[in-house]
RNA sequence: UGGGCUAUCGCCAAGCGGUAAGGCACAGGACUUUGACUCCUGCAUUCGUUGGUUCAAAUCCAACUAGCCCAG
């Protein structure tokens, strides 16, 4: 009796091999797009960058057909509006800066997804993400550890599976790189073999996140004040939706070096801005932890981690203090560009992933 | 109104007689399944104006104009 793998496929490549790779292991597969979000209508907005676009789901099924796996279209959209488009919203309307991926993962592909294909019969999810997971023979829990191509590593976004999520996920795609994807995809002769990476928002195909903000909302965000550390003006801001914790460019300010945000204040409308210096830090804490190569620690444990508090950034050695409430401290070792809050902090050991949460 | 100082790209700013650094801002690109960061490229035939000295001036001289400071 083979198992039974529900495949996520967004129509790029990467999950299309992973559709391929669960097949050659024998197991019995379904492909399935989920639908997230009304693809932009227009035709010129064709540029092949996103996840989910009709011609996506085309590629996806066109790959499925091929594999001669049944290929099936969810409707999630309800549950993507609610679970991801509000919350980004929601975010950037109390200052902070959302990551939509790690929701999307957490609360459709991994939540919603995960419970359809228990119902469907299927005990296994698996995805096209860029890391691994692997039972500790010694404890018996689930790990998720970084793929081996650091470069394409995703472990990032997926902080927040848990022991259940794992123990019935595979991530085939963990063990390779890139390039490997590639030919292998060239290989079987996918449509999507050359296909570009996705990039950006995908409910936001334009990158003008903003814009979405706005349409969305019906609101428009006031203009306000840039201000120094010490409440000097320096200048007008289009909107506090318009800016992120870290952010250098488009801040129109003149000066001898450059300027960054350091703070939004949503109370009196105002950014904080500050030269390089005054944006480095050593502490910061987040919370909603999700523990996954330890059980929950008790409060007041310290452990030394290496942090990772944006994508795509090398990590940080620091020291780790669970807070009563459950909540972490972090204390980096050196100073770090303050992270922006709403940003997940990840904590690894080498290339296992210990826990991860929400700055801030 | 006397005296002094300064006028170089949108902003800051090198340059001190030999044929316009750099930073910020901005634009474009690379990178990227979030926002960002980062990286690359571009960005004054011209130095407040007008004359003069010189083979040669943004650099020296003069006048004019503007701004700043101190006297009143």
């Amino acid at each position: 009796m083979s198992k039974k793998a529900l495949i996520a496929m967004s129509g790029g490549v990467d999950s299309s091999v992973a559709a391929a790779l669960m097949s050659e292991q024998g197991y019995e597969c379904m492909g399935v797009t989920m639908r997230l979000h009304e693809e932009m209508a227009n035709a010129d907005m064709q540029n092949g960058k996103t996840c989910c676009s009709l011609d996506d789901v085309e590629d996806a099924r066109s790959v499925a057909f091929q594999l001669g796996m049944p290929f099936q279209v969810f409707n999630f959209k309800e549950d993507f509006e609610e679970k991801v488009i509000r919350r980004f919203v929601c975010a950037y309307e109390n200052g902070t800066t959302p990551n939509p991926c790690i929701d999307c993962n957490r609360f459709l592909k991994f939540e919603r997804l995960y419970e359809r294909a228990k119902v469907l019969g299927y005990d296994t999810i698996v995805t096209g993400h860029y890391a691994r997971v692997e039972q500790d023979p010694e404890t018996g829990r689930w790990l998720l550890k970084k793929g081996v191509d650091e470069k394409k590593d995703q472990s990032y976004v997926l902080y927040s599976l848990t022991q259940d999520q794992l123990a019935h996920t595979v991530l085939p795609l963990g063990g390779f790189t890139k390039p490997e994807i590639r030919e292998k995809a060239e290989a079987l002769g996918f449509v999507n073999a050359e296909k570009a990476e996705s990039q950006d928002i995908c409910f936001v195909p334009d990158g003008d996140y903003t814009a979405f903000i706005e349409k969305y909302t019906g609101k428009t965000y006031p203009e306000g004040e840039f201000v120094d550390k010490n409440g000097k003006v320096l200048g007008t801001h289009k909107g506090i939706i318009h800016y992120t914790v870290g952010q250098r460019r488009g801040l129109g300010i003149a000066s001898t070096e450059p300027y960054y945000v350091c703070e939004k204040d949503i109370a009196t409308n105002r950014v904080v801005l500050g030269y390089q210096n005054e944006l480095m830090t050593q502490d910061f804490e987040a919370r909603e932890m999700n523990w996954i190569a330890v059980e929950k620690p008790v409060a007041g444990t310290v452990l030394r981690a290496m942090v990772r508090s944006r994508y795509h950034q090398k990590e940080t050695e620091a020291d780790v203090t669970v807070l009563p409430d459950g909540s972490i401290h972090i204390h980096t070792l050196t100073p770090v560009r303050q992270p922006a809050k709403g940003q997940a902090a990840v904590l690894y050991d080498g290339d296992v992933v210990i826990a991860g949460g929400e700055i801030f």
